[in-house]
DNA sequence: CTTGCTGTTCGGAA
DNA sequence: GTTCCGAACAGCAA
């Protein structure tokens, strides 16, 4: 489900709950969820208190008095808070991970396709972690460099698409926003990096900043099952211009939205607007 | 019933 | 270095 807009707002809305609460116990009902030692994980955890809920590109890091622990959502994962009384999903069966809260409360991780990873490590490894990854820069206009942008599309032949889902050149951006970016730039997703001219990659980039901000304002997208850990759907959706919109006209020309597969992914694009470019 | 599709990432093979 | 494929899973549509 989540890519950065979906993450942000997971954040906002957890840490409008769970700041400041003291986890009493956790409990792990599918081990493969945790990254390294299971009993570690749990021990560690026991008497920690949640001093902030921060992001980074689609992770979500929740940082604990001692420990980070680093959450990625992958397709499906959601965070659902219960206060004491509240036992509603307790028994639900895609919930795999329970924080039981010093006060009663809950903090349940929802992940219907287990796909979703955790893991703690200390406040100093948080850097070399990310770092590890290669992950990119953020799309902010603070973070993230439209020159050494433009420096690294110019060292690759790979298709812009697929550059864009994997993070290294700039983080947090998911097959969704992906084909939404493109789409305003007026770039084919098939297009080699090392074509794009100047105005392409100044477009790219202008795109980038834009769709993810516009996303996070609106709370992201609700395409299937996404909801925030407040419950709420996004509202991206309705901004939507070619993601999902196969055989309907393109709000720019008219024409029929394309869909066809790029590095394993579905890729919609306007054959029209987004032509590729001359080799 | 079967097949193919889905918002992600990782690792192995060609 | 790049690309393809499968794996990790479950549910839904055709």
């Amino acid at each position: 489900m989540p890519e950065l807009p979906e993450v942000e707002s997971v954040k906002i809305g957890l840490n409008q709950l769970v700041l400041g609460q003291e986890i009493d116990r956790v409990q792990v009902d599918w081990p493969r969820i945790i990254v390294g030692d299971l009993q570690t994980f749990i021990n560690r955890l026991s008497g920690q208190k949640i001093i902030n809920v921060d992001r980074r590109g689609k992770y979500l890091l929740f940082i604990l008095s001692d420990w980070v622990l680093i959450s990625h959502l992958r397709m499906e994962g959601k965070y659902l808070y219960k206060t004491g009384e509240d036992l509603s999903d307790h028994q639900n069966r895609h919930v795999h991970v329970t924080f039981f809260m010093r006060d009663g409360s809950t903090l349940l991780y929802h992940d219907v396709r287990k796909f979703g990873r955790m893991q703690l490590i200390t406040p100093d490894q948080l850097d070399h972690y990310f770092e590890a990854k290669g992950l990119g820069p953020e799309p902010t206009v603070e973070d993230f460099d439209i020159s050494v942008f433009a420096s690294k599309l110019g060292k690759t032949h790979r298709p812009i698409k697929p550059v864009l889902l994997d993070q290294k050149l700039v983080a947090g951006i998911g097959n969704i926003y992906a084909d939404e970016i493109l789409f305003r730039a007026g770039i084919h997703p098939n297009t080699p990096c090392d074509h794009l001219n100047p105005d392409q990659i100044k477009a790219l980039h202008q795109s980038i900043l834009e769709v993810i901000h516009q996303a996070v304002a609106s709370g992201g997208s609700t395409i299937r099952t996404y909801r925030n850990s407040l419950g709420q759907a996004g509202k991206f959706q309705q901004a939507l211009q070619v993601y999902g919109k196969e055989g309907q006209a393109c709000p720019r020309c008219g024409s029929r939205i394309c869909k066809i597969k790029l590095a394993q992914r579905g890729t919609h694009f306007c054959p029209n607007c987004q032509e590729a470019k001359k080799v």
